[in-house]
Formats: structure tokens, C-alpha cells, sequence
DNA sequence: ATGGCTAGCCCGGCTAGA
């Protein structure tokens, strides 16, 4: 999907720009020249009072923040106004790492999500990780409908599926591929989810991150964990998707490209 | 082969990411 195809669509869209201050001047030249309708960044690395916030609303968008030291953090950004659904999956879990929230914008949720690394194959990184996408289903169920519009979107941390890997041999039921992380998020979005970026596109080979070290991007070794998906009313309304790759080019770029999808609503 | 980059933390070597 080329940029004229889309004029006139909302734009949806989801980034983790590994750290919002390291990223700061390619987030804000990313509002200022793609304009998005909404932005979901992942692992802000930063507490909520230490978000940019005054740069980015000098560009005419609010932010819901939910922040955390160090870690972790997500926020939503728009230049209509957001009101908090929720921030994580409010269980009660003894959980305190900031990895969910959700915001309404007129008939609209809007869901992002960092999903939990899982380090390697039963770790207890990757039991937490199972049990959090576990969470989410039971968040959603406990409400939401399938009916509702929703768009969820985040760096979920699992390929779908093969063609989301440069190597499938290479990382059969390594992290991020493995078929007990694929069946967790088969899990969540069996609640009523279809995967945005597959609507229009089969085909392999396009990533949205690449390992900092050696040369992965140039090569496009890399993994499609950044995903945007959608209840069925509003996929319907979905015209395409497409990955930023440009924005991996630039100079310290952050390690994921921001992925879009065009929606006419 | 468990490293190869990068960022945050508290100020140089650790943790964590994917």
C-alpha cells in the first residue's frame, strides 16, 4: 500500500520506539509528517512524569501515559480526545509492570499492549508471558463483546505464524515462535480478532523488527511481532496496512518499525 | 558457540530486550 492509496483513511498505528526520550526526535518528525490518527507507542522506558509530553502536545496531540521506571510503559496518542478505559487488566494480579492500556474515542476502544518477552522456553519470563495473555482474554470476555469495536494493537512478542520469521527452521519453538506462544495468542484473539496486516497482504518476508547487531535489518532478518488487530465491524473497514520501514533506516533508530493500518471510518 | 547492539540505571558494569 503506497501513501496515495490511503489519503483520506485513518491511520492506526502501532510502534515500540524503545525508549520515547532516546526516540524523541523521530517520534516527533513521525507526527509531524505522517499524522497519525492514533499513535500506540510501547516500552517508554520512563515513569509517567518523565513523558514528553509539552513537545508532543506542541504538535496538537494528547497523550494517556502509563509509565514505569526504567521498563515497560505504553501510551496512546491522538489529536481527538481519549478517554481511559483501563490501565492493565485491573485482576488484582501482583503485577506492576505497566504492558496494557485502553482508550475509548467516540464508539471506539483502542488497545495497546506489550506483550512480555518470555526469554526462553519455560522460564518463568515465559510463564508469566502465557499467563498475561491468559489475562487478557479474561479482561476482554469480563468487558467487552466480540460486537464491540475494538482495535488491539501492540508488540505482542510472538510471530504469528512462518512467514512472520526469516528463519523458520532456524527458530522452530525458539522464543517468540513457539507453538505454546502461539496457541496464547491464538487464545486472545480467538475472542473475535482478525490480524489486520493479513487482510490484504499473504505474502512473507516483512518484519516490523530486526536485531540491532549484526546487520539484521540490512539483511531483513527479522520478525513480525508488531501486530494490529480488530474486531470483525471494524476490519471490515480496514483497506490495507503496511510497515514503516523508513523509520528502521534512520540514524539510532529504535529496533521495531512502526506498523500501520488504513481504516475508513 | 550465548556473543554480536542499545537503553536505563546510577555513574562502569549490571539487567533486559528479542
Amino acid at each position: 500500500m503506497n501513501k496515495t492509496e490511503y489519503s483520506g483513511l485513518k491511520k492506526i498505528v502501532s510502534w515500540n520506539v524503545n525508549s520515547v526520550n532516546a526516540r524523541l526526535p523521530h517520534l516527533l518528525d513521525y507526527l509531524r509528517t505522517e499524522q497519525p490518527d492514533i499513535l500506540c507507542l510501547q516500552e517508554l522506558k520512563c515513569m509517567t512524569e518523565k513523558y514528553p509530553k509539552a513537545d508532543i502536545e506542541a504538535l496538537g496531540y494528547g497523550s494517556q501515559v502509563f509509565g514505569q521506571k526504567a521498563y515497560n510503559g505504553v501510551a496512546i496518542l491522538s489529536k481527538s480526545p481519549l478517554e481511559l478505559v483501563s490501565e492493565n487488566f485491573e485482576d488484582n494480579a501482583a503485577d506492576v509492570s505497566a504492558r496494557f492500556i485502553a482508550c475509548r474515542q467516540n464508539d471506539v476502544v483502542f488497545m495497546c499492549a506489550y506483550v512480555p518477552n518470555g526469554q526462553s522456553l519455560g522460564s518463568e519470563k515465559f510463564l508469566f508471558k502465557l499467563d498475561w495473555l491468559h489475562r487478557m482474554r479474561k479482561y476482554l470476555e469480563a468487558k467487552f463483546s466480540p460486537r464491540d469495536k475494538i482495535v488491539l494493537v501492540g508488540d505482542f512478542n510472538i510471530a504469528p505464524d512462518d512467514r512472520d520469521v526469516y528463519d523458520p527452521v532456524g527458530w522452530k519453538e525458539h522464543i517468540h515462535c513457539s507453538a505454546q506462544e502461539r496457541e496464547s495468542l491464538s487464545l486472545v484473539t480467538r475472542f473475535g480478532f482478525i490480524d489486520t496486516f493479513r487482510i490484504h497482504n499473504q505474502k512473507n518476508g516483512q518484519f516490523s523488527w530486526w536485531d540491532y547487531r549484526d546487520g539484521s535489518f540490512l539483511e531483513n532478518r527479522g520478525l513480525r511481532i508488531d501486530l494490529i488487530f480488530a474486531t470483525p465491524s471494524m476490519a471490515l473497514k480496514c483497506k490495507g496496512s503496511r510497515i514503516a520501514f523508513e523509520q528502521r533506516s534512520k540514524e539510532r533508530p529504535s529496533d521495531h518499525a512502526p506498523v500501520e493500518s488504513f481504516f475508513d471510518i
